[in-house]
DNA sequence: TCTGGGGTCCTAGGACCC
DNA sequence: TCTGGGGTCCTAGGACCC
């Protein structure tokens, strides 16, 4: 019989909070909130500020005197820190599997198949302390035969006071009990809308789901995805790592604007700015794309008149030159921009991607010439070595009025010089 | 006053073909 | 009068994830 492959999942704690808290100590032990684009709603938050009643997702104007109240502190998020502390744990990690998958900015699949000598449990707790020593960021590790088990695993080790950290589900007398004590809702792969379906057929708790008997019935609530979670449950393995650095399908760029914007001047500008972007990530993976398409929106909480559209164009030969795309683009918001509304968000999407090589010649459309790659490649570099937005179209604007606003955000503690952390060594430490 | 951004997968249904 | 059936490809929309 083929051995088992054993899944850790190793999560980091409140993320962004984390991040913060490794170059700002005086914000340890209190609530804390990290804040989306735009200062608009929370999107990570510590153990404190959870248990103030703040939830992911509440606006920040809503909570802002409870967070006051209970002494917290709100953060704009730093992408740029929080990736580059990334970076680093995983490289940690990396050294100490054979074998891993990157599946988001804080979380890691680690193979550990035919490391069980060393005790699953005891080698967890070992690269919990290594990533919390080498970079100062938790983690909590969950470890079983699937990688829907070690979600789960990894659940119960984030809450547990007696886990500390780290819950081995392979060994079988703690299962049961570990898929009783989850809502069905908490399960991966299983959302709010399924939740509620499954709660109507008596499907409250993980294991409910695990025994649920009616496969044909899950199938059809769930779909194929929802009923390979209900057999990773049972220890059947149907979601392998994935080690391969995984090609984009689809590049998005879309934010909300700093204030409502009207003028069809500084829509473009936004538009230039998010189109000059997703070309720049199309390059970067070396890819090309054959459909753009652009949507325009007015603020759906606002009471003024809404509107929203979206068009795409496509093209005969598949392009990654930035010019090309934004001219498409400026085409496809004439053809959508309506005179008389508050807009609120512009956004772009790159699509039918391909790998470069494969561009067809086309007697029809022109296809991005030995010129044009050289110029990409030339202001990427430079946008590489010296900062984003070095050079850019002029069409993004110079002195942009839509952009965003993030007025509580930390400084650039890893990426910038003029920003590192300094420390007085001759103060005294008390 | 102030409500994120960037992705994936699956399915159903229409268009089209033989 | 009888009015097929199977296949592919594409797209929109739903649901989910972090």
């Amino acid at each position: 019989m083929k051995k088992k492959t054993i899944f850790a999942l190793v999560d980091c704690n409140t993320y962004y909070v984390s991040c913060e808290r490794v170059f700002n100590p005086k914000l340890e032990n209190i609530p804390v909130i990290i804040l989306s684009n735009n200062d608009g709603c929370a999107v990570a938050l510590s153990k404190e500020a959870k248990n103030l009643g703040i939830k992911r997702g509440d606006p920040f104007f809503k909570v802002e005197k409870l967070l006051k109240k209970g002494k917290g502190v709100a953060l704009s998020s730093n992408y740029s820190l929080y990736g580059d502390l990334s970076n680093r744990i995983m490289e940690t990690l990396e050294g100490l599997c054979p074998q891993m998958e990157i599946y988001s900015i804080d979380e890691a699949f680690l193979n550990l198949s035919g490391l069980e000598h060393l005790g699953l449990d005891e080698y967890a707790r070992f690269i919990k302390d290594k990533v919390r020593r080498d970079v100062g960021i938790p983690v909590s590790v969950g470890i079983a035969y699937t990688k829907v088990l070690a979600k789960v695993a990894n659940w119960h080790a984030k809450k547990s006071t007696k886990a500390e950290g780290v819950l081995d589900l392979t060994d079988e007398r703690y299962l049961d009990e570990a898929l009783r004590r989850i809502p069905v809702g908490e399960i991966w792969g299983v959302g709010r809308r399924s939740a509620e379906k499954l709660k109507l057929m008596g499907i409250h708790t993980g294991l409910d789901l695990r025994d649920y008997p009616n496969e044909r019935l899950i199938l059809k609530v769930l779909t194929k995805t929802g009923r390979q979670v209900q057999d990773e449950l049972r220890g059947i393995n149907c979601f392998e790592i994935e080690t391969t650095a995984n090609i984009k399908k689809q590049i998005i760029s879309s934010k909300s604007f700093g204030h409502g914007v009207s003028d069809k001047f500084e829509v473009r500008e936004a538009l230039a700015s998010y189109v000059s972007r997703a070309s720049e990530k199309l390059r970067g993976q070396g890819s090309s794309c054959r459909t753009l398409s652009i949507w325009l929106t007015t603020n759906p909480f606002s009471k003024t008149p809404q509107y929203f559209n979206e068009h795409s164009a496509k093209f005969l030969s598949p392009t990654s030159d930035t010019r090309r795309l934004i001219k498409e683009a400026f085409s496809l918001l004439d053809e959508i921009f309506r005179e008389g509304f508050i807009y609120k968000k512009v956004g772009v999407s790159l699509s039918s991607l391909a790998e470069k090589e494969m561009g067809q010649l086309n007697f029809f459309e022109k296809s991005d010439d030995p010129k044009s790659e050289s110029l990409m490649k030339v202001i990427d570099a430079i946008n590489q070595r010296e900062g984003r937005e070095t050079i850019k179209p002029l069409a993004c604007g110079v002195n942009p009025m839509w952009k965003m606003m993030c007025k509580k955000k930390s400084a650039h503690f890893t990426s910038r010089w003029s920003e590192i952390l300094c420390i007085d060594i001759d103060k005294k430490v008390g």
